[in-house]
DNA sequence: GTCTATATAATGATAGAC
DNA sequence: GTCTATCATTATATAGAC
């Protein structure tokens, strides 16, 4: 919403996407929401969504969004293609560490939604990969990086940066700019040969 | 067996790991597997095996054995520590090419474990990757290696590696030897700064 | 909006015939 | 070893009182 208040619909969005990551998906019971939110039974949730695959998508599209948004503003840009890359990068690593929860549902939780909106989520996903690789095409292209390979270069910087929504933590020893700094750095230094 | 046959066991193993794999374990029914093996009713499966997480941990502990039996050949080799470390991450992927499924279970599934099995599987795995991180070090302390933080540049590496297996297939364009060699390198290039 | 009770379906596992 | 039948449990979702 907004004001400064959440609408009760977001409430159990939000201990969803906690229970999604820390349980998954198929672990997390429409009982265990309920009961993050205080309510005695999960029957009073049936008042704000229409079911828990709703839920699911709502995550999960709501992510996939989030990634899109924050690459967008670097493809408007006018940097240098490698530079380009590294905002790029950057602005992936930092949806992540900013969106834990709801990344664990973009990564590994989609596959449960039903066949339609799984294809859906699957397409849109490759659409916001794709633009990663035309990154890489250019700055192969201009001759500031040295991948001979670039789908494989595309899947191993992705393969990279997703990694970090493993042992990332908010309370850890680096900041998220230090981790985003140090991860796109040494996929580039990767990508350069 | 160390003859050319499988055990009855063996299959049902062999059966659970793709569906966990393709489906994730809570996904997969006791009635899913004896599908898969052509018996009728999941029944049949308990004169095998005592229950199903039983075989989640089956899979789980012969997966890491896996790793651990790969890297040790590699730990007795006598190299220079940055070769050994290639060799180490070179083993590491190969393994999880040859065994996509096992690896679905080490890296994902194994969660689903109950409490005491888990924490048994993490401190093994945590032993595992300790290994490299002393590798990284090795590098770091002759000089050949630039990682000036030793545990962001294991959590790095460890990371690309892993992720080969979300888009490595067999029949894929790039042989095992070039992902694994292509893989290395990259890593091996971010770490040298 | 939340509560309790419940309908309906699926699950892991067991028992006993063959 | 495999079969069928079944038990106990748990799940999503709904109905109706308040």
């Amino acid at each position: 919403m907004s004001n400064g208040t959440t609408s009760r619909r977001d409430q159990i969005r939000i201990a969803a996407e906690e229970l999604f990551r820390t349980r998954g998906y198929l672990a997390t019971s429409m009982r265990d929401i309920a009961d993050k939110m205080k309510l005695s039974g999960g029957g009073s949730l049936y008042a704000h969504i229409a079911g828990k695959e709703e839920l699911l998508w709502e995550i999960a599209s709501d992510a996939i969004e989030a990634f899109f948004a924050a690459q967008m503003a670097v493809l408007a840009s006018d940097l240098p293609p490698v530079e380009k890359l590294r905002q790029a990068m950057i602005a992936h690593v930092t949806v992540i560490m900013s969106r834990l929860d709801a990344a664990a549902v973009y990564f590994d939780e989609w596959r449960h939604l039903g066949d339609a909106r799984r294809e859906e989520f699957a397409a849109r996903r490759d659409e916001y990969e794709k633009r990663f690789e035309l990154l890489i095409h250019a700055g192969v292209a201009c001759g500031a990086l040295n991948a001979p390979d670039e789908r494989f270069a595309t899947l191993y910087a992705l393969g990279a940066l997703n990694a970090i929504r493993r042992w990332y933590r908010p309370d850890g020893r680096l900041s998220p700019d230090q981790v985003a700094a140090l991860t796109a750095d040494a996929v580039l230094r990767g990508l350069i040969g």
